[in-house]
DNA sequence: TCGAATAATGAATGATTATTCATAAACAGT
DNA sequence: ACTGTTTATGAATAATCATTCATTATTCGA
């Protein structure tokens, strides 16, 4: 197998197909978020990755394989972080306070990650719901957080968990989206320690 | 005119044109949401509505029409309804709980206007930029509340207005969004005054 | 350099479905 | 009952696009 790129002109030929498929996905990534995916069409994802339209189906089953891949693909990658960052914090508190800066930050840095799981995730659960869906993991990680921090007594016992859960994933996910439509002209994640501190005493002075 | 309802077999003709434009929408909502507005097809929705395909071009400009038609009346009722429910507080708090209860009270009464302004309203804005986006309207009335009570000292002073917004809103449609992914098998309308607790004093512990 | 294997191409296919419109039915005033 | 008007019908149209596949290009070991 040939392990270099060469440059044709305009054309930069692939090391390989790994690289080629993320191509596509990345290509479709930029599609799907500017036209929504079912307005997107096959042609424009295939011109954008700079390959031909049958060639796409090299790499993907279908149209709605890509929307898939690329989502769970993206899944991946941030709930790996995620996990990460939450482990580093010590307690209950530091660790809610990394998982949300760790998203505001992941999803800055991913537009159109980001509005493709703002729009598209519901069509998805539809068509392939053995989706693991980023929501319920996201969910399972809070639970874990209010709980440790019930027992710290940072959070207090009278909550209905899976209220709470809602509540905090519901308050980001609104953040994000109001971030997209002002078309990510500011900083996401600065947003993260306010939020957290909504969480945490509300909005009600003493 | 004639202002009588027949029954003819099983096709009950309707009384006017009115009736018979909110029919079709109607069943242009249950179709929307169950199959989301692309898979949707006109002849689905015209069967649902007992009448011609043709027919529905005699009420609406297209397929993109109707959605547009539906958000907007649904939005207009449902606002006239929040702006009322405000009213009735004679503070800050009390405001803020009838919104939230109102909005929850509404979307548990209709689920298919549920899901689709879950769903859809992002499609939507991309047809048709003059919405009266109900998120827009929604915001307003928090805004107001929100310097409300700040005057009457029952919410701080040293909040950004904008995310205390974003936040509360999110909140709100996180825990729809579960309501409806669970079949809307519990009364979303309990939910309110647990989630407006959380709004005014957070989930930490004294 | 050769040739088998692998990868890519893009025009043709076929299925879907929004929309139109010629025709028919229902209606309302006289 | 007659007639012009309004409303409804649903088969035919036309446009769109995902998908296929016969053909061509590229790769790579020998």
């Amino acid at each position: 197998m040939n392990y270099y790129s060469f440059d044709w002109g305009d054309t930069i030929l692939q090391k390989n197909k790994l690289e080629k498929y993320h191509k596509i996905l990345n290509s479709a990534g930029a599609v799907f978020a500017e036209l929504g995916f079912h307005k997107a069409t096959i042609s424009q994802i295939a011109s954008k990755a700079g390959v031909a339209d049958g060639t796409l189906y090299l790499y993907f089953k279908n149209k709605d394989d890509i929307l898939y891949q690329f989502i769970n693909f993206k899944t991946q990658v941030v709930f790996q972080k995620m996990n990460e960052a939450v482990e580093m914090g010590n307690n209950a508190e530091e660790k809610l306070r990394n998982l949300i800066r760790c998203h505001l930050q992941e999803f800055q840095n991913d537009k159109n990650m980001a509005i493709i799981f703002q729009s598209e995730v519901r069509y998805l659960r539809d068509i392939e719901s053995q989706i693991k869906d980023i929501s319920k993991m996201y969910l399972d990680l809070l639970s874990d957080i209010i709980e440790q921090g019930q027992i710290e007594g940072s959070i207090r016992q009278d909550l209905f968990v899976g209220l709470v859960k809602r509540f905090i994933l519901g308050a980001v996910e609104g953040v994000i989206s109001t971030w997209v439509s002002a078309h990510g002209r500011y900083e996401l994640v600065s947003m993260a320690d306010p939020l957290v501190d909504l969480y945490l005493i509300g909005v009600k002075g003493k």
